[in-house]
DNA sequence: GTCTATAAATGGATAGAC
DNA sequence: GTCTATCCATTTATAGAC
């Protein structure tokens, strides 16, 4: 194949992003942490720093969807438990990665959202998706409005984990999820308000 | 006096931060908006840029608690309603100003983060004065547990605030403030729970 | 004490050797 | 087609003139 450099390039690039911001990450760390010569980086992507940047929000965000869909394709628990375990997930990995990895897109959105809208519409596109996938859970359930229910756990989600990862204090992500779960649950269908099993 | 220059340099820095993020703003782009000679900068902050942000963020955060003591200090309306402002305010302030005018902290706590305790810091402080005032309103009308649900309002606001910026639509924010307003209604104690006048 | 001029380093981007 | 060496702009920071 060859191109095992390109990806490379994409995988350091998402974790500095994720971790630093885009602006604060330079392209010459980026080769470095990838192990890539300085040259295969224009060679890749001659759209330069955006168009590395954009490519690499797509990256991300099609991997932390799959994250998403893992949780919510457990179809034995209820939409509101998959809710809590996405928080859960993302509070471990928060706090093992020593509050480093939290979103891996807010970062990079809030410093496009003014700045780059080649940028901005990828971040927002890495939305859309994520909200889609949690609504079409809730829908599968009879939990509406669904889309209205997925924008709100997905604003309550990335305002924890910034609070979260300022704080270095799990609390906000935990607290966060157990009345966003109730909130949930308790739009679940008549039908299925009994205990369960 | 003579600190008039010093206030200008804040006021900039803190408009920059706000709308670029922290590693994008260079210091001669601050001194240029503020109308400030080059050197003034260290002369007023010695400690360099990081002095700079970490004074700028708590300047930012002190003028944005007024905000939310304006709203909170209505006595007339519920804590919900309250809660319903700020997030109506804020998205108007986000519109009007083209969709530039987002939370004032949050873009420097995400870069902030992993790279610079000090700046870290200062964030933190400032979400934790905001969620206390948050907790006060609360507590003063018997919503409990105030502290959890203080810490959830703020994370939904954020986290809308987010959504709405990138994806230039002030329905996350309309949509997180309802089901946001309607929990806390929901927690008022039940002497009140009448229809008001 | 206030600011202008400069320094040292790093940023993104390119030209051209292989 | 793949990468090394270089370019110029811009960054933060400082030294010293007024």
């Amino acid at each position: 194949m060859g191109s095992d450099t390109r990806a490379r390039l994409l995988e350091a690039a998402a974790q500095l992003f994720r971790e630093q911001g885009y602006a604060a990450t330079g392209l010459k760390q980026i080769t470095a942490e990838a192990g890539a010569p300085w040259g295969s980086l224009y060679h890749f992507f001659p759209g330069g720093k955006e168009q590395l940047g954009v490519e690499t929000v797509g990256h991300s965000g099609a991997r932390y969807q799959r994250l998403f869909d893992l949780v919510y394709e457990r179809a034995e628990v209820g939409a509101d438990e998959a809710v809590r375990d996405m928080f859960r997930l993302s509070a471990e990995a928060l706090e093992t990665s020593g509050w480093a990895d939290g979103c891996p897109i807010a970062t990079v959105a809030l410093e496009a959202a003014s700045t780059s809208e080649p940028l901005r519409h990828a971040c927002a596109d890495v939305f859309a998706g994520w909200r889609a996938a949690t609504a079409r859970r809730f829908a599968s359930e009879g939990i509406e409005p669904a889309e209205d229910l997925a924008v709100y756990v997905f604003a309550a989600f990335e305002g924890a984990l910034i609070l979260s990862r300022t704080g270095h204090d799990a609390g906000p992500l935990r607290v966060t999820a157990d009345i966003v779960a109730r909130t949930i649950r308790d739009r679940r269908p008549r039908s299925e308000t009994a205990s369960g099993v």
